[in-house]
DNA sequence: TAATCCAATGTTGTATACAATTTAGTGCGC
DNA sequence: GCGCACTAAATTGTATACAACATTGGATTA
């Protein structure tokens, strides 16, 4: 989350991360069309670093780049939002049972105030914010393991969850429940890895089977795409 | 590894590959510097799609940007070399056991047939195409899986690896020694999904465990950076 | 009327030009 | 001789110009 120390084209960057925001809010609708020059002007800058912009977006796959046509917001189907929850299955709850044995007071606290932030922007009705902490709060386990490889991923995973989760969100009224990262902190906070780690097994299998992961979902940008498969 | 159908810019995909090959085949030492003028003109192209394929490698972890510094090939430290290889444990047996649920003849005989490949790069000297093919290995099981999501996500750590292991190798004589993958093809192809989750396992500590991780490697790339820190 | 071809328009891909920053070297003072 | 400041060269960051490709709309023809 900190602005990467020595990542070039601050000014990419800094449109990449704007750009992800409205998408992961649901500004922007998946299946859009990002014109460059639209964007460029949007933000006051040449296409140079909208390009730049995109292919980091296309890197997180938040858009997808269609050679000599074009951005588009990306669509993850249904088989993908499967995959990507599979995928932090495997790499989550160990990440959670070694931070259980590097926790600090400090860690602790910084959790809390994460969740603190969620429910603040819960209350304020800012939906996009809060899903965007509830995702840091599974990237912070995994900076408190030590593991920033892996953390790399899960940021990338966690990303692409939220758009997932702004796609096919079913029950719309708890934001992924703030209990189970309670008790989360609870166990991380008492060092009790075995504990810790079946919890966050449970809250992403709660995660998926929250989605409503049949095919079809929203409609698509444009009829020629709707008939062509 | 089948030039991504979407995948825009074509060139500076192209220009990504070609300066990935050089990396992992060592002709390229850790830490150069990649000057963008000097790397288009060897490739006959304008820094433009330079820049794109840089940012592409960086993405990939195979080179480093520095803002207003330029590119640089990576130098993985140990404690990166750890935590990718502890990345590939969480993923790979998991990947295994799946694929041996979902194997077909085709794909035993795509296996063999990277396996052979190997062997032949080997007996030919080319080392760094038998790193790569055995590279693929890894990757295919994950193709074979039905997971593409995670398969992205081993390509990366495959490419990291093979850098880590051009830096790091020690027994030089036993490039991953095929054994362990002619094992695995065995127990893939009796769909013996537990016995390849093991072997799978097994191997990727090997492969860890066959590496030189104390601290201090090659020599910095120059006097100040030797003396920076 | 419907389908097809073609031109005109718009958009992306690439190269070049310019601005900002870093690096290297030179000369000055101590 | 050593260190510092300043200037010039080199390199990256950004904008613009041009080329290649795709899309759209209308005209033509069956």
């Amino acid at each position: 989350m900190a602005p990467k120390e020595n990542a070039r084209d601050t000014a990419s960057t800094k449109v990449a991360e704007a750009l992800a925001e409205a998408i992961h809010e649901h500004r922007i609708a998946p299946g859009t069309k990002l014109n460059e020059d639209e964007v460029g002007e949007i933000y006051g800058v040449s296409r140079t670093v909208i390009r730049a912009a995109l292919q980091q977006l296309a890197h997180q796959r938040l858009v997808e780049l269609k050679r000599n046509r074009g951005a588009f917001v990306a669509r993850p189907t249904v088989k993908e939002a499967r995959e990507v929850f599979e995928a932090r299955a495997l790499l989550e709850p160990t990440m959670t049972r070694h931070a259980a044995a590097r926790m600090t007071d400090a860690d602790v606290a910084v959790l809390q105030s994460h969740i603190d932030a969620e429910h603040a922007a819960l209350a304020a009705g800012q939906t996009g914010k809060a899903l965007q902490l509830s995702g840091q709060f599974h990237i912070e386990v995994a900076r408190i393991a030590d593991q920033s490889t892996i953390e790399e991923i899960i940021a990338q995973l966690v990303a692409r969850s939220s758009l997932i989760i702004a796609l096919y969100w079913q029950r719309r009224a708890a934001l992924c429940e703030s209990n189970a990262h309670h008790a989360l902190i609870k166990a991380l906070a008492n060092k009790d890895g075995a504990l810790a780690e079946e919890l966050m097994k449970n809250h992403l299998l709660d995660l998926l089977t929250s989605l409503d992961l049949r095919e079809q979902t929203s409609a698509p940008q444009s009829l020629s795409e709707a008939l062509k498969v």
